[in-house]
DNA sequence: CTGTTAGCGCATTCAG
DNA sequence: CTGAATGCGCTAACAG
C-alpha cells in the first residue's frame, strides 16, 4: 500500500495525496476529505523511508553513551529521548561501552542513517583519536555534546557546573568544620576532570589536608581503597566522590569499621540518582541536573535544526543536596 | 557525494561500486581495490536511506519500554541493543510512560519508520485498547514480547518464571521458619500477576498466613504502607515484593520502627538491580535475568528475520539470590 | 566479471 | 486547486 494506491482509489493524484498527508499546499476540502477517508480506510502509514529521500532526514537523533545502565547515562537519554518525541524526532540509541573502537563503529552506523544530529553524552570523548571522526562529522551534521566541551563549528555543548558544585561541597563541610579530605573519582572525563578541579580548588583555598585517588566505578573499588586507607591509619573526616555508587562503596566500609557517618566522617556522594536514596543512612549528593541537561540539549538542537543561531556553550548550575551523611 | 561519483572517479559503473560495497556478486580484484581506494579517498558512507528503498529495511528495530530509568528496562534494553548491534542493527528507543496514547503514537511512528521488528518490554501492553494496533502491525513486522505473553501470529514472547521464582521464594521462607507472609506489589503487568500468583501458590500450599498489597512504585509507598501495617499492630515475618525499590523503602521502615532484619523480618525483593547491594542491609532478591532475556530475545528475533522457524514462547528460570535480609 | 536499466515511494517542481 | 513528470541514491535483475 502506497501513495498510488491511495491516489487510484481516492481518484486523485499522488501530489493530492502528498498535500493532505503533510498539510501542504493548498486542497479544496472535498477533495482533502475524500483522500482522507481513503487514508482512514486502509489505516495508511507513509513510509518514512521514501519521504527520507526526498527530504534527507529521517526525522531521528543518535544518542551515544556509554553505557544506559548507568543512571546518570539513563537520566540523562530518557530526557532528551522524551523531549525529542514531542518535537517528533525518533531517538536512536548506542551503548559504546569504553572502546574507541566500538564508538567509531556506532558513529558510522549514525551516519548512514543520515541523523539529523548527534547527541554525545557523557564526554568519555577526550579520547583524541575520536576527535578526527567527530570533526568530520559534524561538517554535515550537528553534534551537541552533553557534559563535555569543544570548540568547533556546528559542535554545542551543555555541561553542568561540576567544578563549581564540588568546591561547594567542600566549603559547606569546612564550615561544618571537617578538615581533612580525600577525593574518590572513577573516570577521567571532561566532566571527572571539572570534579577534580574544583575539588582542587577548595582544599588549596582552605588550606585543608587531602588527598585524591582514582578508583574503578562501582561500590567494591571504592569500599576496598577505603578499607585500605582506614587500615593504614590515615586520618580523615570528610569524603567525596564522583559518583554515588562509589559513595556507597565508601559508606558500607565505614559502617564495616564501626566510623560513624556523619559524627566522625561525612560523605558526599554525586548526580543524586535513586542510589542515594536508597543506601542507609541516605547520602548527601550533588544534583547534577540530568534532566535538564538533556532539556536543553535538545532545546539548543531544536533552534540548530530550525537554522536559528544557538549558543555554543551552555552551563547549568548544580544543586548540593544534603542528607543524612554529613 | 554518492554512488555515481565513486563511480565516475574508480571509471567503474555504479552496480560495481554497489558490489563491492556489499561485498556481493564477482569483482575482479584489481577493480575491487580501484573502488576501495575511492572509497576510502572521501570516506564514502552509503545512504542507508535510499538502500532501505529497495531493501525495505533500515536494518533498525524498536524497543518499547516504560522508562528507561527504571532500572529494571535499562538492563534489558541494554542487552538487546548490545545484541543487536552485533547483528548490524540499531535500536530506536521508546519511553512510552504509562499512557496507551503514547504507546499508540510510539507504534505507529516505528511502523513509519518501517523497523524490521518491535520489541516490546515489560508486557505493560494488558490494555486491551492497544491490542488491536499491535495484531494490526503484526501482519507485516515481527513483534517480541519480553515478559509477556500473546498468543497471535508473528508474535513471540520471551518470559521469566516469575510465578516460581515467588513460590521458591516463600518455599525458602516458610523452611527457615516464616509464618505470616506480606507481599507488596506495584504494577498489574503480565509479569506482575504472574510474580501474585506464585506468591498465591506457595502461601495456600504451606497454609501460612498472607496478605498482599498494591502500592504505588518507589520507596516510599511502600514505606508509608508498611508503616500503617506497622502501627495497625499486624503481625508479620516476612515481607516479599515485586520490585528491589520497594523491597527498600520496606527496609528504611522496619528500621525506623526497630524491628530487626532479618531477625524478626525476612525481606525479599525482585530483579537483582544494582539498588539492592546498595541498602543496608544488602537485599536478598530475585535475579530475573534481564540480560538473559534481552539476548534471547534478540537470538528469537534473529531466527525470525532469517525466516526461520522461532520458538513462540520462551520461558527462562529466574535465580533466587540471598544477601542480608533472609 | 562488468555495465545498463528499471524501479523503490515519496516530495516537488512546473503546467494547466 | 490539481496533475504529470522528475529525481532522491541505491539494489537487483538482465545483458553482454
Amino acid at each position: 500500500m502506497n501513495i498510488y494506491d491511495i491516489a487510484r482509489e481516492a481518484n486523485v493524484s499522488i501530489a493530492t495525496v502528498s498535500r493532505v498527508l503533510n498539510d501542504s499546499g493548498r486542497v479544496r476540502d472535498i477533495t482533502r476529505q475524500k483522500v482522507e477517508a481513503v487514508l482512514k480506510k486502509y489505516n495508511y502509514v507513509p513510509s518514512a523511508i521514501a519521504r527520507g529521500m526526498m527530504t534527507n532526514s529521517l526525522k531521528t537523533i543518535g544518542i551515544v553513551a556509554i553505557d544506559i545502565r548507568n543512571l546518570y547515562y539513563a537520566n540523562v537519554a530518557h530526557s532528551i529521548e522524551q523531549s525529542l518525541s514531542v518535537l517528533g524526532f525518533n531517538t536512536i540509541l548506542c551503548n559504546t561501552g569504553y572502546d574507541t573502537e566500538q564508538k567509531i563503529k556506532y558513529l558510522r552506523m549514525l551516519v548512514e542513517k543520515k541523523v539529523d544530529s548527534i547527541i554525545l553524552v557523557g564526554s568519555p570523548f577526550k579520547d583524541p583519536s575520536l576527535d578526527k571522526p567527530i570533526e568530520q562529522i559534524s561538517k554535515n551534521t550537528p553534534i551537541i555534546i552533553v557534559n563535555g566541551h569543544y570548540e568547533y563549528p556546528n559542535i554545542y555543548s551543555v555541561q553542568c557546573n561540576d567544578r563549581s558544585a564540588l568546591k561547594r561541597s567542600v566549603d559547606y563541610l569546612v564550615s561544618k568544620g571537617r578538615k581533612s579530605f580525600l577525593y574518590l573519582y572513577d573516570a577521567e572525563t571532561f566532566s571527572g576532570r571539572q570534579k577534580l578541579l574544583g575539588f582542587m580548588d577548595a582544599v588549596s583555598k582552605h588550606q585543608v589536608k587531602s588527598e585524591v585517588f582514582l578508583v574503578k566505578p562501582g561500590l567494591e573499588p571504592a569500599y576496598e581503597k577505603i578499607q585500605e586507607l582506614v587500615s593504614s591509619g590515615l586520618d580523615f573526616d570528610a569524603v567525596l566522590t564522583s559518583e554515588d555508587f562509589t559513595a556507597i562503596g565508601v559508606l558500607k566500609c565505614l559502617a564495616a569499621n564501626n566510623i560513624r557517618v556523619p559524627e566522625d566522617v561525612s560523605v558526599m556522594g554525586f548526580n543524586n540518582s535513586v542510589l542515594s536514596v536508597c543506601c542507609t543512612p541516605a547520602l548527601s549528593t550533588v544534583d547534577s541536573k540530568m534532566e535538564e541537561m538533556g532539556r536543553v540539549a535538545v532545546k539548543v538542537l531544536h533552534k540548530v535544526l530550525k537554522g536559528e543561531k544557538a549558543e555554543t556553550s551552555t552551563v547549568i548550575d548544580a544543586d548540593l543536596i544534603f542528607r543524612e551523611t554529613t
